[in-house]
DNA sequence: GTTACATCCGTAGCTGGATACGGAGTCAAT
DNA sequence: ATTGACTCCGTATCCAGCTACGGATGTAAC
């Protein structure tokens, strides 16, 4: 059944929850948003629990879920699963995790490249794209 | 001119450089590695400079540079703009700096989510899916 | 010399997450 | 009752960075 105060056009929901209506309705594409019937030919209208919903998906979305997660974290969304609801964060945690590694030796990488061009600058030769062409384990 | 020692066919090149075939014909599209004539209708030949700039392109892309990027960074391929270049390389930097702080932010938060919930195991609703209820600010 | 594989070339499709377009219908106010 | 804003719906387009397809031709092995 339907909450009550089902009184929002797709245009409220869209300001309400502060998303563009054209993601709305991609969202109901994907499944990750129900969609209310309209009555005969007329608009549909759309409630809290739709705010709720879209801002679970956003929260989702902000710590890097992808959609398709999000699809899954909304069939756990009953909150009886904790088990399974967490296993999920916990792999994606990991994700997070390695990427961080990844970006922290680029970072290291980027970091050494751009000190030993200011440190010659007036040289002939750019040491930074000499180490570009060295290949990333030697720069 | 070219090296004379282009003796390679483009499937060669791939092996050599570790790539896709495909790859190679979209980086020529691309114009980030240049397209030897073929000999009348024959098939075209590569050398050690194809593979030392598929090198440079892989290396740039493991740091983070988009295509667009590294087109930039070839231009400057031979060596004599060191401050055009780590002009290019600390914006890269700015970047990835600020990416790594997007990540541990998530991290921390899918961290103490997933905590709450290995805290909490056997109880009714899933602290994990109520954090995504409530916002990335609450979690 | 024929089989088998490689290359060439243009173009189409893929992923993810939207965003845009266009025509038709609906709704509320003046 | 006409304007103007909004909604509906399907489809197309965008971004990056490839990846695949298909048919024609070239080349190499046996
Ligand atoms: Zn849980
Ligand atoms: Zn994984
Ligand atoms: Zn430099
Ligand atoms: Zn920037």
């Amino acid at each position: 059944m339907q909450n009550k105060s089902n009184t929002m056009t797709i245009g409220g929901l869209a300001k309400a929850a502060d998303v563009h209506i054209e993601t709305i309705r991609y969202y109901q594409r994907r499944g990750l948003l129900k969609e209310p019937d309209r009555p005969l030919g007329g608009i549909r209208r759309y409630g809290s629990t739709d705010i709720d919903r879209l801002m679970f998906v956003k929260t989702a979305k902000e710590l890097g879920f992808s959609l398709n997660e999000i699809s899954d974290l909304l069939r756990l969304e009953d909150g009886a699963n904790c088990l399974e609801a967490s296993a999920l964060a916990e792999h994606k945690l990991e994700h997070v995790r390695k990427k961080i590694v990844r970006l922290k030796r680029i970072e290291k990488v980027l970091h050494e490249m751009v000190g030993r061009c200011h440190a010659q600058q007036g040289n002939v030769f750019c040491p930074l794209i000499e180490s570009l062409h060295e290949g990333i384990t030697k720069a």
